[in-house]
DNA sequence: TGTTTTATGTGAAATGGTTCACAAATAAAA
DNA sequence: TTTTATTTGTGAACCATTTCACATAAAACA
């Protein structure tokens, strides 16, 4: 069975999450020169159950072979055009602070197709510097420049305090993903995604389990 | 009704990260000098649903005033106490490439009482910098220095190559909680929690999402 | 070639999480 | 005070996700 992208099946967001836990381990086992894997195998690793893996790929097609498992090579490529990273994306990134700077120069992006193209900030000081080749654009110049450069994908690492007026001008730009690093909720339209990444949030789950002796059955997806 | 830490109610991963989202927003009001609110408002701001919010609170006691809502401060006071942040924590961050770097200064984590107490790398011309007044220590004295300081979480800013060799030893020096921001799979004993920052991940999910027309119910929590 | 073993793919059952709906309690208004 | 309007707290209903269990198919072996 092939998915289409008419077909709204409800995919849940723990089944895609877990995607990109099979592929990180599937990239793993090809340079590690398996062959094959059985979803038995790539559980254990993961620290899931096979009939969940089994479950998941199974909403997209079936991949395996009876008897023996999946192939590493095609399986990953398989996930990867399901996520779609078998492709390259145009991202930028505003707000050179701690956190911004330190995405320029994450590898694990590019590794998975996110090439961060135009970086903007507010501070004179950085505007117009070079960061891994990339020349800092003032933030006054946001809109035009993205549409300019064709930009998908767009990371805020600005202050929460300005977050919003910043995602209003991306969102006026026509951008329709979003990841926001900035600790607010943010407003977007309906058509466009928006995801936030916490980073405290994880700090105070582990505060959490520890004040409570909590039981997790298993660890997060 | 009060939760004791002995009785091992089974409270999920998803109501415990709204309690932080919960908090922050209480924060935010508190701020914003907003004596009371109600689950509808909370919920609202949030993008979330009344009863959700009141469901969440309900599994450890009852806050608020019917009638009327919950006192910004003391609800504020009270999650504090449940996610275990209205104390301080003793930190030592591991690796400081460049995700290490930004977490250094991350005001987030001071603000929510995660104090870094202690940084390591293996780096010769890291070890005895300062880094926002802390001395860079070498990594080789990672069991006895994390042990000297009485340190009780650890966050993991290394290669993934070496993160689990990294990780056996702060579980060899007591540490019982870990986050891990290196793109891999780490084993611990059970005793010890560990929780994954996979940055990645919610690239991909909105690499999904595009390539899909992925239309989720609502905002990952 | 036939038999045994292994492992997938998937309905169905079980479990877990969210939402509903309403009694109870309090605030606000009359 | 009494009435009306709000809003909480919570079982029960509902919905989603995970796990089970097994038919099916291919591999491995005899």
């Amino acid at each position: 069975m092939v998915e289409s992208s008419e077909e709204k099946k409800r995919i849940s967001e723990s089944t895609i999450h877990r995607l990109s836990i099979y592929y990180r381990a599937l990239s793993l086992l090809e340079k590690e020169k398996h062959e094959t894997i059985s979803s038995k195998e790539l559980a254990k690793r993961e620290k899931l159950t096979p009939a969940q893996v089994r479950k998941d790929l199974s909403f997209f097609g079936s991949f395996g072979t009876r008897g023996l498992g999946y192939n590493v090579v095609e399986l990953k490529q398989k996930i990867a055009g399901i996520l779609g990273i078998n492709r390259q994306w145009r991202v930028a990134l505003i707000g050179l602070g701690n956190i911004g700077s330190a995405l320029v120069s994450y590898k694990e992006f590019v590794r998975q197709g996110f090439n961060i193209m135009k970086l903007f900030d507010n501070d004179q000081r950085k505007i117009g510097s070079n960061h891994k080749g990339i020349i800092v654009s003032d933030i006054k110049n946001l809109e035009s420049e993205l549409k300019e450069a064709n930009i998908e994908i767009v990371i805020i690492a600005v202050p929460a305090t300005v977050a919003q007026y910043i995602v209003d001008n991306v969102v006026e730009a026509g951008v329709k993903a979003i990841l926001n690093f900035a600790p607010i909720n943010l407003r977007v339209p309906p058509d466009v995604y928006l995801r936030n990444e916490n980073m405290s949030m994880e700090l105070e789950y582990l505060s959490f389990a520890m004040v409570n002796n909590h039981t997790p059955k298993r660890v997060k997806i």
